[in-house]
Order: structure tokens, then sequence, then C-alpha cells
DNA sequence: GATGAATGAGTGTTCATTCAT
DNA sequence: GATGAATGAACACTCATTCAT
């Protein structure tokens, strides 16, 4: 049985709190200045020492990792939530514009995607759940059958860095994914 | 009338293809390693001193933003190029594409969006250009007219991103542009 | 009445294999990677958290000499059963590179000698033991009487520290000690 | 032509007198607290900025091996003098007495044949200078003939070692040395 | 008494920027 | 103008030691 939610299996109450505290510190202070914020921001933000940060991340990318893991976590929670509950016809999309959203305001979101952290990994898990709700769409004919995941997969990175890095609002937002949108549906020219 | 950025009015010939050498320099140096790269690193390819490199550029970010300006110039001519020369049906597509294989090998087109550059002023040039593409693709029926030329640039600025970021690779980025030139085209639904 | 370095009077029996298991992990430890090696790994190596090692030895310092008590302690003992029943002639070189083959693959053995330890003291006991051996080779006839005790330590201290630092392979250690014996018999040119 | 002395060609003066300055202030701090004091103070003594440290010498290991380096040759042109106007008879004996008595004031001089640093290539060229005392020590039948130069190399570490670590007073240095060169000078018992 | 999480000063190293040569 | 040495703040990471659990 896979557990997709574990990370916590014996530790000390206080660890436990300090170990959350600076996930959320990490993922304010990254989202707002990148993953170039200095470790010991995220201690202060967090409250504690900055050896306690290094205790619970050994390393940066750690933390970075770590961040990256827990926001696909979500994702996939998000996803899954859709798949059993949402119109199969509109679901990819719903998912696709919240991330997107999501990610103009989280530089985290982004940068995770790009730099030395072998992401694939993670995003893997992202990847799969996502592929079920293309499926979903197809098969409900809202979405042209050759579309491939790949394609959708790209195009949610690329939104996502794009909403952040250019600061759209939310009306350039939808007008854009409008187009996309559009471009998965309809039939080739 | 002394000058921070100087651009190549007045200056001794050594001193402009020094100016010259460190920008190639730079375009190398970033696009390979992202503007994470050091300054002495661009000093050395360029084969001049560090000193020489503040004297022309007194921040890094102005060699950022030096090399930006380049980029959008470059851009701002291809796009006169094909406006006077190139099928204004596919201008805009072809336009469109080549910038984003560009971006998928170059870290500079990219991270340059991303720093603290206001790119807003250096990208109205660009912006002016790729709105002459759009009018004549609309004109010629090919992209529908309620589509507007801020969702072109943000999907232009995402699926550069994108494809760095993510490294796509040819096909990939073919089929998702094809997706995008789908929902620019075709009728609403 | 608390002691602070406890040594073995009233401590409960836990306490006392606890303080076994550190000693003998610090011994391996430190004779592995010298003294700089962390207490942290001393820990573990023993099975114990780090506090409980702290509370047996409040300082590091205070390890590293309780290590070094320990040491003396075998080294005077193994002096004694010479003195007890080896033969009065060659007792002291018997002794002499067994200790020196021993610092060579006991970073401890030497370390301990560097750090700010006041040796001194502990030493004091080892002093007198090899004291012992060096009167019984001089009655012997064996050594020149004019050799002091202070240079038969010295010699001692110098080669376990070379056998050590410098990696000296068994025939060297044999080769070098013969000079060494040689020059403690003969008489002064 | 192998030369034994070269560093500095051409470096700007002002270069020149600061790695002079940080040498010696490298030689005097470690000298007195070992490898293990900080470059920072190192620094400090030489008046430069913690940054001007780190140009000239990028690694602290690189620090510590050019002051090798250094010591190496002034041994070696020490033993270059003695095998040009020395007494071939004695010289060895000299020299050895002389390093031995530098080397109980210096940690540097022992700390740095100890630890990772790949001395070896430097020892190199001075064991051959004392290959060559020994030569003449041997041809002058002062030292006998079944004396290989490893035991003397290794006894010259050993008693380097030993006269810092347990600090010798200049009477027990020359006791312990009178000893070992009875060692080197008569027939084996 | 044992545990192990928290602390925080300290370390080696990097890099944008300044300034004497 | 060019050079490249000097500066020093910043950073990731370590480790002896303390203390709440």
């Amino acid at each position: 049985m896979t557990q997709l939610v574990n990370e916590g299996n014996a530790m000390r109450a206080d660890a436990q709190r300090n170990r959350a505290r600076i996930l959320a510190a990490a993922d304010e202070v990254f989202a707002a200045k990148g993953a170039a914020a200095s470790t010991e921001e995220v201690a202060a933000k967090a409250g504690v020492a900055i050896g306690t940060v290094f205790r619970h991340f050994p390393t940066k990318n750690d933390l970075l990792t770590a961040l990256m893991k827990e926001l696909v976590r979500e994702l996939a929670a998000e996803v899954e939530s859709l798949v059993r509950q949402g119109d199969p016809a509109t679901s990819l999309f719903t998912f696709f514009a919240h991330l997107v959203e999501r990610a103009s305001s989280r530089k985290t979101v982004v940068d995770l995607l790009g730099v030395d952290i072998r992401v694939s990994e993670q995003l893997q898990l992202l990847r799969e759940a996502v592929g079920i709700l293309l499926d979903q769409a197809q098969a409900a004919g809202v979405v042209r059958s050759n579309v491939l995941l790949d394609e959708v997969m790209a195009l949610l990175a690329a939104t996502s860095q794009g909403a952040l890095h250019s600061g759209w609002d939310a009306d350039l937002r939808e007008r854009t994914l409008a187009i996309i949108f559009t471009g998965l549906r309809s039939a080739q020219l």
C-alpha cells in the first residue's frame, strides 16, 4: 500500500511542529523571492535557529524538494477529488486554471520546475493524475483525441511559469487560458 | 555629457570593441548557465579584466538589461523583415515558433524576464512589432478577431519559459505550439 | 556526592554499560578519524543519544581525557605484567615496540597528546611504570646508566606520533626502533 | 634547469606584498594554533580582508600547502649550504638538530606532515637533500652503512612531532637527540 | 537517567563592486 | 580607459553544547 502522505512517523511533537513551521516559512519565503532566497531568512520567518532548519533538511535542496513534494501531493489530491466528484468534461480545464492561478502568486510552484532538482520523479505522480483528467476529457469528447499528455503537461508548465514571471492578472489569465482551451478542444484546422 | 550606459555614441574604438565582446560573452555565458553565472566568468570569456566589464555596465543588472535590449532589438528587426517580406497569414506563427525555439536553448531569453528588470519598457518595442503581425494575421482571417495582443504576448512568454525550463525537444515544441496556434485560429467554442 | 566525571562508583547498571559503550565507540571513532571527528558520530556508534554522551562526559575534552586515562591504565597494566614476569633485560624494548606498533594504527594514542589536555597528570602513572622498566634495563646493563627517564619518554612519544602520522609499516618501524635501541644500549661516543 | 624558488612571476607589487604578508601571518597563526586555526584569523593578522586570502589561495588547503612548500624550500636551501660548506661528518647531525629545534616551536612544521595534504611530492625534495647528507656521513664513516634514508626520515619526522607536541625544552631535545645520534653512529650490538 | 531537538557561534567559500596602479 | 587586486557582506553548512520532553 503506497502512501502519498507520510513524512512524520515517530517524531517528537515539537519537532513535528517545527518541521511544519519551517515548511510554511519556506513556502512563503521562496514563493516571494524564489529559490535564491537564503535559508537564514526561512529560519527567521519560522522563528527557529538556522541549525534547526538544517537538522530537518540537511541541505537547502532537501528543503526545496520537500516543498515540491508537498505541493505535488496537494495537487494530486485535488486531481483525485476532481476525478471522483467533478464533471469529467470540465475537470481538466478546472484543474488547469486553478494551477495557473496558484502559480501566479507563488514563485515556488514555478521555480521548482527548473533548476537542478530532479523533479521528474516527483512530477511523475502529478503527471499520472493529470493523465486521468485528460482521459476523461477525451472520453467526454471535449478534447481532441490526438492531444497527448506531453503537450498538456508542457502547456501547464509553460503557463504556470508565464503567469508568475510576467505577473498576469486574473483577466489576462482567463483570456490566455481560453485560447489554450480552445486549442485543446477544437478540431485541427 | 556622460551616460551611465553608453551605447556607441562617441566611444574610443577599443572601448566599442570591448563593449561588443563583453555583450557577446555575456550572451554565451548567461545562455548556458543562467543569470546566476558570475560576472567574472563573463569577463574571462570576453578576454577583458573584470573592471572593464563594470566600467561598461556599472551593475550586473545593467549588463543583463543591455543583453535584453539587444535581444529585443534583434527580435524587432526580425518582425520588421517578416512584415515587409513575409506572408501576412503565417508570419505571426513563424515568428512565434522561431522565438520559442530560440528560447529553448538560451537561458538568457527567459531568465531576463525573471530578474528584477523592468522589462515592460524594453518589451514595448517588441510588443508593438508583434502587434503588427497580429493585425496582419487577423486581417488575413487566420486569427480570431477577438484575440488581443495581451494574450499573444502572454503565450509567447509562457511558451518561451516553458520550452527552456522544461527542456522541450523539437517534437514536443511543435505539438505544443500546434495546440496554441489552433486556439488562436479557430472559433471559440 | 555528585561527581563531574563519574568513573564507576555508585552508578546504575545501564549507566555503567553506556559509559563503557561510549568509551569503546569513542576509541574506535577517534582512532580512525582523529580527535576532529564529531561527538555525534561517537554517540551513533555507541548506540546512544548525543545527550547521553554529554551527561557522562560534560565536554568533548572530558571524553578525550577519559579515553587517555583508560589508555594509560592499560599501558601501565602491561608494564606491571612485564615487570612481574618479563625478562628485565628486554622488557623496556618490548614495551617500547609494542606501544609504537599500537600507535601506528590508532590516531587516538597520538592525537591525545596534541589537544589541550594537560597530559602530565595522566602520564605520571605511565611515566612511573616505564621508570621501573628503565631501572631494570639499566640494572641488567643493557641501557647506558646516564640515560634519563625523560629521554625515554620523549622517544616513546616521538616515535608513537611518527609511526602514526607518517604511516610506518612494520618493517620501517622495526628498523627505526633498532636505531633508537642501539642508541640506548651502546656507550656514548 | 629546475627552479626551487619561483612563485611570483609577473604579479603586481601590492599583490606580492600581500601574498607575502598572508604567508607570514599564516605561518605564525598555524604555528601557534595548528592547522585548525581559522582562515579569518590569518586574514586579520595579515591585515587584509578575507577575500584577499582566498584570492591568493583559493582553498585553505592551498594555503597550507604553500606554507609547506616554502618550508621545504628553506630546509632544502639549508641542506644545500651544508653540503657546500659544512663538515661532511657532522652536517647530518647539525641539520637534524636544527630541524627538530625549529619544529619544537612551530606547529606548522609538524602538522603539515600529517592530515590530508599530499605532502609526498613536496617532501621528495627534502628527502633527496637529506639523502646527500646521509651519504656524506656514511662516507665519512660516522654513520653505520646499513642505515637507510627511510629510517633517517622517519626519525626526523618523529622527533619533530615529539618536540612540538610534548614541548621539549632545549635540554631534553639535546639529550634525546644524543641517543638517536648514538644509535646512528655506533655499530649494532 | 536517556532522548534527541534546538541553539547559535563559527567556518570555508563566493561574488558583486570598488579603487589603486 | 584598462587592469586586476582588495573588499566584505552573504551564504550553506557543521558541531559542541543545552534543555525540554
